[in-house]
Formats: C-alpha cells, structure tokens, sequence
DNA sequence: AGGGGATAATTTGTATTTCTAAGTATTTAT
DNA sequence: ATAAATACTTAGAAATACAAATTATCCCCT
C-alpha cells in the first residue's frame, strides 16, 4: 500500500480510538459527549466566553448557549456577565465541576503519558515532530479546501442541516 | 512543554482539523456529518448490514437505523433484506450516492495525499511508524481503560445520556 | 420436530445536539 | 448621537442518540 494511503487509514484509527475514549469518559461522568468536551475545555482555561467555546469547539454560540444551559442546571458550570465588557459572559468549572472533572476524565490522558514516556526519547521527538507535520498539513488543508468546496455549493439540492 | 505534552495538543489540533474539514464536506455535499460518515464508511466496504456500520461508526444500531431512513428517503443508499439470513439488512450506495461521494468529499484527501507524497521518502515512512505507534496506544488504551472506568460508574449521580 | 434462547433490525419515546433566524443589550466608530 | 458591529440568548425545527420493547429469523438441544 502506498504510505499515503496508510497515513489515511492509521489517522482514521487514531480518530475513531479517541472517538470511543471519549465515550468512555461520557459513560462515566454522566455527561454527553459535548457536554464533556466544554468541561474539558473549560479545565484547561479556567475562564472563558461562550464565544471563545464556540470557537474552540466548531460550533456556533447557540449551541454553546444550549449545552451551557445544561451544565448550569447540573450546577458544573457557572455564568458570569463580564464587568469591563457587559455583552460577554464568562463561564467556568464549580466546585461540584472540579470535582467531577478529578476522576476519570484524566485517567486517559495520564494512561497515555505513561505510556508515552517509557518510549525511547529518540522515538518520542520522532513522533512529536510527525505529529506536527501532519497538524499542519491537515490544517493549512482546511484553509485551502474551504474555498474549492464552496464552489460546489451552487447546485447542491439538498442543502440545510436542518431540513434533512 | 514535555514531549508527552507537545504529542496531546498536537493529537488534539490533529482531531480539530479533520473535524472542520468533516463540517466542510458536510456543507458542500448537504449531508450532516453522520450522515456523510455513513456514506463514507460504504463508499469503502461496497456492502454492510446495519450491525456492521453500527460497530464500525461505534452507534447503536437505533441510531444508525434513523440515519440510514433519512438517506434512503433521499435515494442515496439502498436496503435490501439478507438471502441467506433474513434477519440482516445490507445497505448500498445507489448510482446517485456514488455520484455524490464523486465530488467533493475525495478532494480533501487529495490534497492530503499530493502533500504526503510531496515530502522525501524517509519522512513519509517516519510519520507512517510515528502514526503506527499512536495508532496502537489509543487502541490498546480503549480497552484498557474502559474496564477502569466502570468501577465509576457504580456511584454516578446524574447517569443516562437520556436523562440530562 | 419444535420450543427456548440468541441475534438482527426496527419501532417507540425522550433528551440532546445543532442549526438558522430573530431579538436584546452593549460597545464602537463615524 | 446614531448607525453598525459584537456578544449572547431565544425560538423553532430537524437530526442525532440512547434505552427499552417489538418483530422476525436463526440456531441449538432434547
């Protein structure tokens, strides 16, 4: 097979593995795979809008609002209108958001730290800087594609995520 | 920043591009993204039943069921009972989902190819192994961490991805 | 042969996600 | 000071996702 090809398929492994982790992680936590990656995202970054999710995560600040909603009621997360900018509104973790956020959620990243490190340190600087190749390729891609597909959109029929 | 750190943000960039680009085929062939995942997973296999993209898209067979009526309603793919085992279901790209997946949905991996095939020889095979490795982790760490992760599951408050 | 359990898919019912469009409040720029 | 832009929410609708129940078929065992 030709190393492209293999790229692909190993790339879509790599997606569909952390695909069901999260799941996993779903599972335990009681929460929805969106709802997850808000916490997720919220306990790297301590505050942020809900514009600044809706970046971070692809989706629109509707969205957010609506998993934001949830996760309030379940008091993991709380709103606070900002004081210097009064449209914004900063989220963070509650105590209970912590708190729930202590337990499994980490278990897989720290499964993968260990494994990592107890490869060669040769072969890790190997795989960052593959990663980093790829990371860019597939990112500048997005960049480029975008315009090209457009293009095709003129005569699509079936347009609309909401009327399929 | 450690090597196992770096490797995490850069799978995390990894899985955010290939998001994006999901939700720019989504648009330009009007397909949501399970949806184009259906007709992706097909484009490839030729023949599956329900249980087989259910297992390969890691949903239940419900969901996939609900996914495959929207898509059959639009002709794109076709049912057609077992001969042999009745009780099985296999699903097919019709001329007019083959047509579709001709467009757009190939480009993205072209590029990614033309890329690929762009560097020297010896990179191409180092991010191959690379991808490998990481393949192989997450993998085995799936099935690793989900038994730990049950152990969990006995004292979640707020269960049920149905009932949040 | 023929019943019981397993398997494959669907149906049903409900919560959630996701979008677009429209609306509100606030800030910025002219 | 007013118009345009920004940040977020609300409203409404389609699609996704699950568990549980149902239907049809298969397979095994006595």
């Amino acid at each position: 097979m030709e190393n492209s090809q293999k790229a692909l398929v190993l790339l879509r492994q790599i997606i569909r593995s952390t695909d069901m982790q999260d799941k996993d992680i779903s599972r335990s936590t009681g929460l929805t795979p969106p709802q997850l990656m808000v916490m997720q995202t919220l306990r790297e970054n301590t505050q942020l809008t809900t514009g600044e999710l809706a970046k971070e995560m692809v989706l629109t600040q509707a969205t957010v609002t609506s998993i934001l909603d949830r996760l309030e009621r379940k008091e993991l997360i709380a709103r606070e209108r900002g004081i210097e900018d009064k449209r914004k509104v900063w989220v963070s973790l509650t105590e209970k958001g912590v708190e729930l956020m202590k337990g499994a959620p980490t278990t897989q990243q720290d499964i993968f730290v260990r494994n990592f490190e107890d490869m060669q340190n040769w072969e890790q600087s190997m795989i960052v800087s593959s990663l980093e190749r790829i990371a860019f390729m597939l990112n500048a891609q997005h960049l480029d594609a975008a315009p090209l597909l457009d293009i095709g959109e003129l005569d699509r029929s079936q347009q609309e995520y909401s009327k399929n």
